[in-house]
DNA sequence: AACCTGCTACGACACCTGTAGTACTAATCG
DNA sequence: CGATTAGTACTACAGGTGTCGTAGCAGGTT
């Protein structure tokens, strides 16, 4: 599965909220973050089928898209990209990163804490 | 701070780790993941300097380049752009994929919970 | 039937990255 | 001093991405 970024990214999460989308349906979906001529999007998915991400099929004059890839896996693949790249796989320094940011508030902490000993249990088990 | 990725990152680790260094010095250092011309390495090194990521200094025939970013600024950076392309911002999903991979054990886990009830403890101080 | 309109196909172009060849210059070895 | 060597400068090129323009076709409108 080839690494996917940016508008690919942003193009087939508009993909996995609405599979069948047409070129215009991609570009005013897209339009809350940029504002591409329908010639680009049209592009991009091209690059998108080519690359085996995203199916289509005819639907009269049009064609429908949709995403051959699950966003799990695109998450993980970009998520081991940088732990493997940034961290060299140091999964401890990457949280650490992660857990340094001021925007971490108290809820998330929790949250993320309840992740661990959850984790922390299935191990022990 | 533009974004730095694959051999710039690389290289800019050598330089963090060895301040100074020369094109063959780096060309040395990097030899234990990637074998490159040393034209290639004094190429990025050339283009690191036009984002004014790196300075040099010249050292009689040769030159000698240092980093001028930090290597915590450019980590963050690179956990910032993953952060808010892939997560769209949410710090809890992020760490949740993060603690999904089969690849952390018990030592990380309790390496990250002791990091989070620090950050706890800081909070409700 | 002639036309306008919307949609796709194709091609183009700029910029970034990875990679390296060639050419020029300065130092060094006999 | 002449030849080899080390080092930089310049140039190039392919592949990926972001962004379109233009041309051509298929339908609906008058």
């Amino acid at each position: 599965m080839p690494k996917v970024t940016g508008l690919q990214l942003d193009i087939l999460r508009v993909l996995w909220a609405q599979p069948g989308a047409t070129v215009q349906e991609v570009k005013v979906a897209l339009r809350k973050r940029r504002t591409l001529a329908p010639t680009t999007v049209a592009t991009h998915l091209k690059r998108l089928v080519v690359k085996e991400l995203v199916g289509f099929e005819k639907d009269g004059r049009t064609y429908r898209y949709s995403a051959r890839v699950d966003e799990s896996d695109v998450v993980r693949e970009a998520v081991d990209e940088v732990a493997s790249e940034v961290f060299r796989g140091d999964l401890t320094a990457f949280a650490a990163e992660l857990l340094s940011r001021r925007d971490v508030d108290a809820d998330s902490l929790a949250e993320i804490r309840a992740l661990i000993e959850a984790k922390e249990r299935e191990l022990g088990r």
